[in-house]
Parts: structure tokens; sequence; C-alpha cells
DNA sequence: TAAAAATACTCCATAGGTATTTTAT
DNA sequence: ATAAAATACCTATGGAGTATTTTTA
């Protein structure tokens, strides 16, 4: 699990919809269907199902945005400071 | 800033040493070379002063160091969670 | 049918590994 | 001279992008 796989997810379980996250990481529809399809796999569950209207967050996908937010704030906290933002 | 970039780095910061880092990475110490330069380049700041019997962190390396190991904790209850070791 | 997501493909960047060179004592 | 780290390669993997197909309501 890397840190730009949490991104790429979290911009899906934001917009419900691959085609919206992909618009907002800068990048195609493609692309966040294999992040999404590789954290799946990493993971062994479903962290969407796959509607007409949209990605909807399965029990475990809910669970894993809790933390992936939590991992992203962390780094970019941890980026921010490195970046000298204040003295630590 | 990786998850496995911040790996790498706990191994070298935890021996002091990229050849011992190596190995407990389980790969080669150009390897390790090479993702310490990425993190350094990264922050545009230098993580470690080399010296003849080891890498010694500079204050930066200092800082990192205690958002690395909240970061990797925080990614390994993730990860242990998903895969079921409780109820969230 | 029509959005949305998956798949198949190419291209390129980067990680891993081997071997060698440079650095610091 | 000698550990330790950096550099120069090569290869393989994987991410980004394009185009197309499949799915699901």
């Amino acid at each position: 699990m890397e840190v730009k796989d949490l991104r790429y997810f979290i911009a899906v379980y934001e917009t419900r919809n691959f085609v919206q996250a992909s618009a907002a990481l800068h990048t195609v529809q493609s692309n966040v269907s294999a992040h999404i399809r590789k954290l799946e796999e990493f993971f062994g569950v479903a962290l969407f199902e796959r509607h007409r209207r949209g990605a909807v967050p399965t029990d475990k996908g809910e669970r894993l945005y809790r933390y992936a937010k939590r991992v992203i704030a962390l780094v970019d906290e941890a980026e921010d400071t490195m970046r000298g933002k204040e003295a630590a």
C-alpha cells in the first residue's frame, strides 16, 4: 500500500465516480481503475461496488477511507514540516 | 514521499549503515543509496552525514524519523485491520 | 441505449541488481 | 589500505496515456 494509491482511493471515495476522480487527480480514468484494482488485489477485498450511477464504497472501503485520511494528513504534515514551515 | 521510501529511511536511521540497512531490507546497498538520495532530493535537504564509520542523521533526518515511525505504524495498522484482524 | 468502469495496448520512468569507482579515515 | 557510500550500467516492472470493449441500469 503506497501513499499514491491512497490519494487515488480518496478521490474515488469522495467523488463516487472514477471519471471525476481522474479529473481531480489530473490523470485518466484507466489509471484510477488500475490503482483501485491494485488496492483491491492487495487486500483481497472489494473497496467499491460498481453501479450505473457511480461507485459505492463497501464496508471495507469505508474502513480504509478512515485510515487513508489519517495517513495522508500525517504525510502532508511531515512534508510541510520537512520543507521548513516551522521548527518542529 | 512514498511508504517504501520511509521503510528504507528507517532502516538506515536505525542501523546507521547503508549496507546493514540493505540486508535488513532484503535488497542491495545501491538501492538504499538511491532511495535516500530520492528523499533528499525531494526535500532538498541532507538526511544523513556520511562518515567513515557510517551514516549520522542530520537534524532534518531526526525530524523525518519521528514522522516516518508514525506513518509506518499507521500504515501497518491499516493493513492489519483491512486484512480482518478485528472489526475496525 | 448511454454512462461508467474494465481491458488491451504502447511508451517511458523508475526500482532492483551487478559491478565498479570514489570517499573518508 | 579499507570500509562505506556513490555511480554507472542493465533489465524488468509498473505507471501514465490512448483507444476500445464490457458492464449495468
